[in-house]
Formats: C-alpha cells, sequence, structure tokens
DNA sequence: AATTCGTGGCG
DNA sequence: TCGCCAAGAAT
C-alpha cells in the first residue's frame, strides 16, 4: 500500500511530470483541457485502444484518422458493412480486432443505447475487450479508478521494484505493485502517464534512468539491473512454412479473390486463392488452382513472418477468360479492387506483380 | 496454461 | 539479417 511506501507521493510524482511531458495524441485529452472539465469521447478510447494492441502509437494515428473520419460514432461503425471495415483494417494486423470490433460496436447499439458502458463489469464482457483494454476504457474514458497492465506498466513496475520474476509468470505480482500505486484522484491521467513514462523514458533497451521522474525510488536503477529488466521465458524457434497463391484477371480487368473464413490466420480478410501453407519436409499438397488456366510462377518469392512462423510464398499468375466459372474465390471488379483492402502478405504477393 | 493471432521499425 | 518489441484477447 502507498503508506508504506517510503519514497513519498509516487503516483503525484508521476502526475506532475505528465503535466509537464504528456504526449499528444489525437484520441487524447491533454491535461490540462481535462482538468478544465474536457472529457475524452468513450468511442475514441475503445477504438484507439483495440488499434493500439501490440501495436505501435506511430502506425496507429493514420488508422485511427481513417476510421474515425469515415464512422464517427459507435453507431455508424454498427451499421457498416463487414468488408469495408476488414478492408480499412487492412495492413493492421491482428485481423480478429477488427471482426471483435464490429461486434462490440453492434453489441453497443442493441445493447447499451449506443454508449461505451461507464461500467467495468460491463466492458469485460464484450468482445475484444479484455482485462486490459476494460481497464484503460474505464479509467480513461470515464475517469474510474482501474489499473491498466500493459506492456510499458509491466516493464515499469518490474524495474520499479526490481523484480526479477520472469514474464508471463510474473503478471500476477506486477498487477500487485500497480494497483498499490494507482491513485483515486485523476486515475485516467495517471493510467496514461505510467505508460507515456514507459514509452519514452523507461524504455526497453538503454531506458533514460537519468531524466526519470521515480529515479530516486527505483530499486533497479539503485542495483544497476533496470535493462535487464523485466525478463521473460524465452520464445520458441519460427518454422518455416511454404506455399502457393493464384493470382488470376479476367480479360475485363477482374481480380479472383476470396474472403478467408472468420476463424483462424487472416480471418475475414480479402485474399488470393491458395493451397495450404505447411512445413516443408513433407509431401507437397497439389497446387489445385482455382480455375483452369495457363498458370506462370513469377519470379521471385514472397517472403512474411507472421507471429509464429516464417512464410515463403510461391506466387502464379494467369490471364482468365470473362466467362471463368471460379471453382474457389469470386470476382472483383478492376474499380472495386484496391490493393490497400489486402492483409500485408497478400499485397506483397499483387507487387510481385506489378 | 500455452498457443494462436500481423506488421513494421529498430539495433 | 534477424530477433526483439509495440496500449493483448480468445481459446
Amino acid at each position: 500500500m502507498r503508506d508504506t511506501d517510503p519514497s513519498g507521493d509516487l503516483p503525484l510524482i508521476l502526475l506532475e511530470w505528465y503535466d509537464v511531458h504528456a504526449r499528444a495524441m489525437p484520441w487524447r485529452v491533454p491535461p490540462a483541457a481535462r482538468a478544465a472539465g474536457v472529457r475524452p469521447d468513450p468511442y475514441r478510447i475503445w477504438l484507439s485502444e483495440v488499434m493500439l494492441q501490440q501495436t505501435t502509437v506511430a502506425t496507429v494515428r493514420d488508422y485511427f484518422q481513417r476510421f474515425t473520419a469515415r464512422w464517427p460514432t459507435v453507431a455508424d461503425l454498427a451499421a457498416a458493412a463487414d468488408a469495408d471495415v476488414m478492408g480499412e483494417w487492412a495492413g493492421l494486423g491482428y485481423y480478429a480486432r477488427a471482426r471483435n470490433l464490429l461486434k462490440c460496436a453492434r453489441a453497443v447499439v442493441a445493447d447499451h443505447d449506443g454508449h461505451l458502458p461507464a461500467d467495468h463489469a460491463a466492458l469485460l464482457k464484450l468482445p475484444g475487450i479484455g482485462p486490459y483494454t476494460a481497464a484503460a476504457v474505464s479509467s480513461i474514458a470515464f475517469d474510474l479508478p482501474f489499473t491498466v497492465l500493459d506492456g510499458n506498466v509491466e516493464r515499469v513496475m518490474a524495474r520499479l521494484y526490481d523484480i526479477h520474476t520472469p514474464l508471463p509468470a510474473a503478471k500476477p505480482d506486477l498487477m500487485a505493485r500497480a494497483q498499490a500505486l494507482t491513485p483515486t484522484t485523476r486515475p485516467g491521467d495517471y493510467a496514461q502517464a505510467v505508460m507515456d513514462l514507459g514509452a519514452t523514458i523507461c524504455t526497453p533497451k538503454s531506458p533514460a534512468c537519468g531524466i526519470c521522474p521515480w529515479r530516486d525510488p527505483c530499486l533497479a536503477r539503485r542495483n544497476g539491473t533496470a535493462a535487464e529488466l523485466p525478463k521473460k521465458t524465452p520464445k520458441k524457434p519460427k518454422p518455416i512454412r511454404h506455399g502457393t497463391v493464384y493470382l488470376g484477371q479476367r480479360a475485363d480487368g477482374a481480380w479472383l479473390l476470396e474472403t478467408r473464413p472468420d476463424k483462424g490466420l487472416l480471418g475475414g480478410m480479402l485474399g488470393w486463392p491458395g493451397t495450404d501453407w505447411i512445413e516443408a519436409g513433407g509431401p507437397r499438397p497439389a497446387g489445385t488452382p482455382p480455375a483452369p488456366a495457363d498458370w506462370q510462377p513469377l519470379a521471385g518469392e514472397v517472403r512474411h513472418t507472421f507471429t509464429h512462423f516464417h512464410l515463403m510464398l510461391t506466387v502464379m499468375h494467369a490471364p482468365l477468360p470473362n466467362d471463368t466459372e471460379p471453382a474457389r474465390g469470386h470476382f472483383v471488379v478492376r474499380d472495386d479492387f484496391r490493393p490497400s483492402d489486402l492483409p500485408t502478405v497478400m499485397r506483397k504477393a499483387y507487387d510481385l506483380l506489378r
């Protein structure tokens, strides 16, 4: 608890640092404006938090601007076509987030009168909102005293208390430390302040301890262990998988594409028809093209790395007759085809052809 | 509880 | 070139 903290009022020290050094973001209300009574839009906070899951602020900015320009409210997003939302999300990764985003928007309209509930338990029940996002929306959007525990906070707590237990085993301990520090005044600003500290000062490599507002109480700095924390359990090596995709174009310019099933890798996204992606060594599945044609391999290969495997993709190309009846997929007419609707690996295959 | 799920930037 | 890392959730 804070009354056993020998180093003074840590939350207050951090809030005073945040008042000066808060990063500006399109969804964020700066601390001075917040103090003057301006409240953040819960829709924008929720949307930004979902986009920011495992994704950098720099990457999220443009996606956030496009989403909010196209769908300014939860109700607008709930009314959107699935394909439009998936296309707008293309390139951002972790596509289950986009599917759950739509489910969540529709649930908010159906069950919460079109407003994100100012209720931590109710937020947790919504699709795509887990422990972190529920706490982030509760604190940042509604200024409720919930504790966010993201990668930044884990790192800051591990260093502040010099905790050497590797992640993820250390999470309960780190959460308890973070909760003990969370103030009941300005919890929203405090949540953003800890994450800003982790993102700008208490960084993974070469932390800027000399200018850290918590440099005096930080045990890892005192012990010289800051740069090696938090410890993490080693990761497994990524296997290499191989596959083939088929880029077919009709004489009228239409492309043969398919919408991938909602479950699994790139679920719900537009992509080129192709084989399964499997590790070399076993029997390669016979490449079954989506339509009979004079398929020719393109020079070069697409190399792409997913979270848990490397992919080597062979790209086949063929012109198709205008009366082609594909065994798989559907044609997208030339004017409706935007490469930016494709997930990155599929766009790479298209780029190989251009 | 361990896996699955993207992508781009960085050293 | 390559592993690490980024405001995690779902199963």
